[in-house]
DNA sequence: GGACGGAAAGTGAACGATCACTATTCTTCC
DNA sequence: GGAAGAATAGTGATCGTTCACTTTCCGTCC
């Protein structure tokens, strides 16, 4: 290990320089004003002459504020909200705050752990999370200022906070699939650790059931390509099934890429759809019935809870427009006929 | 504003519950060993009783130490690097830090700014840079302990770290294309605020001259399948390239899809190679030709670089073995002959 | 000339941990 | 029984800022 020799140069060293008191300094860093012309010359020459930048550490010690929001994903995370996390970080950088990611391996209560530990521990002011964070209120809430904010989640107290357009969503794809004559459906679910992954998969098999329709089986994916693959390679050449719902984009491409490996049209004989509307799925061949998710929106609007929170002020609920929208492309249509 | 009535415990106040000093409290924390059987068990009681959890903050602030490494993205990143991410993460948990993302809009001089103000707030202890930082080694370093680690730098002082190794891949692309008669090229770069995009692009000329091969010119890319499509929807019916290196797998999957839409096989009148070998490409019809990029290598290596840089330990320089590896799949082929 | 008052600057105590010492207790061994 | 030395615990300073108060300066008004 080598030795800090150099240590950074403080307020008092700059108050010293400047000839005025270290209150002075600080003062003038947090642009508080009454200060003479000549003084505030005198404190910024020294500043740097020095080189001198406040030490947000200490400063964060005595005004108990971090000014930092974290966003606690599952780990291994394959496939990063990207969107989302994008307008999350621009709504907390605009209100000052700075936003970090930070991905939790394990379960539901290491995640929930590590998330009560960086609030309880005064790193961060508030947390959000991408996955539900189980028995978090259980916590002894000795501090007051725990702010959380639960994206996607369906079945805590937070219920359908945006989570209600999901399930209409996976109820009209299932809805339209229906209409074009689908009778037998497949499902490739997301894991457990989402919460948007069992949303739908909770609503698949509501609207299956609702609509007296036929489910053959959810497969327990992992939101990669390969796990659709598998699903739709493992289906009898005779399988009824002509539809098949993934819960994202590259579980629906694998499934594709395994029906036209086996010699099925899509969507001539298979009907598949994915979820995200990623942008290589716009552009494969067949391009990809999706669905269109408002990420943006989506981290918009639950930073804007987070910050709230934060602040003690009141949620801002503006009315919500749905945030997700059913995108029909090549990759879905009319069931074979006659049904094989 | 709430005001936050409830203060959380201090390591005071479990001293004073557990009736010892708060010197063994915090030796009890550090887990330095050397108490008493009875007195450890007071002072758990007294944590329990308490609900307390030691303030990371006012830790640091004595300790000088954050344990807090962050990696600095150019932002909007359309395309976060989720493996590289993952294992660098993997790899600082490992080591006892936590990664944080940080994403930083304008330019490389913002970039820089802002990942000089994180070290030398002392925020931070390290930052890796997924983007050159122009200018940091001007900075008055008057703190001695910054760290940082540029990943996929070309052209500062860090040249070649393992972009050696994307060069040869990029050579390795044209070199197996021209072996296949293919002698009309044209690149879809990547934006240059990547390291990496300016490292493909700057290989791609070189071998293009040094090969005497035609480059049919370069497009400036911003990632996104968009502007790969493009890109080949705005070639001549008759153009003679006959060959297409995208800097990316998204705007290769975009220069297919346009190829296909105007009736152009691939491969048969275009190839089309890709570069990171997303699993979408893996699946798509026909699969991307890419470039297997060891994401997880590279975060690890990065990583390691900079938590020994942190820990001010020498360098732990392996022998590495190539990250970039070419993978031919379906979307390239021989040329068509005759040439159009 | 003195009282008043606002502007500008200073003083010392937090914030909540750890560090560097010092003090106490407990063994052990002669 | 007593001294040495290890094991255990305590004391006060310190990290670099901001907060709450106090003091000084300076112009104005009666």
């Amino acid at each position: 290990m080598s030795e800090n020799a150099v240590r950074r140069p403080t307020i008092v060293q700059v108050a010293r320089l400047a000839q005025v008191s270290h209150q002075t300094v600080s003062r003038y860093l947090r642009h508080n004003g009454g200060l003479k012309p000549d003084t505030v010359r005198r404190v910024e020459a020294a500043i740097e002459e020095l080189g001198y930048r406040p030490n947000l550490v200490a400063r964060s010690m005595r005004t108990r504020r971090t000014g930092r929001l974290a966003v606690v994903l599952p780990a291994p995370a394959l496939l990063l909200p990207t969107r989302l996390l994008s307008a999350a970080a621009a709504v907390a950088h605009e209100a000052g705050f700075l936003m970090e990611v930070v991905s939790v391996e394990g379960g539901p209560v290491e995640r929930s752990d590590h998330a009560w530990e960086l609030i309880s521990s005064g790193q961060v002011e508030g947390v959000l999370s991408l996955s539900s964070l189980p028995g978090l209120s259980d916590q002894p809430r000795t501090a007051s200022s725990a702010a959380f904010v639960v994206v996607g989640e369906y079945d805590d107290e937070l219920r359908g906070i945006g989570e209600l357009a999901d399930a209409s969503v996976v109820g009209e794809i299932i809805e339209h699939l229906a209409g074009l004559g689908h009778r037998h459906f497949m499902h490739v679910a997301g894991p457990d650790a989402w919460s948007s992954a069992r949303a739908r998969r909770q609503v698949y098999t509501e609207v299956i059931e609702r609509l007296g329709l036929v489910s053959h089986g959810v497969v327990d994916g992992d939101w990669s390509a390969q796990c659709g693959y598998e699903a739709v390679r493992a289906l009898a050449e005779d399988s009824p099934v002509t539809a098949v719902i993934a819960a994202n984009d590259p579980m629906a491409t694998g499934a594709v890429r395994a029906a036209l490996d086996r010699g099925w049209g899509v969507p001539q004989r298979l009907s598949v759809s994915g979820w995200d509307d990623l942008e290589l799925g716009r552009f494969a061949t067949p391009s990809l019935s999706s669905v269109v998710v408002d990420r943006e929106e989506q981290g918009r609007v639950a930073m804007e809870r987070l910050i709230a929170l934060v602040r003690g002020e009141p949620e801002p609920d503006a009315a919500r427009r749905p945030l997700n929208r059913l995108v029909l492309r090549e990759s879905t249509g009319p069931a074979p006929v006659p049904a094989p």
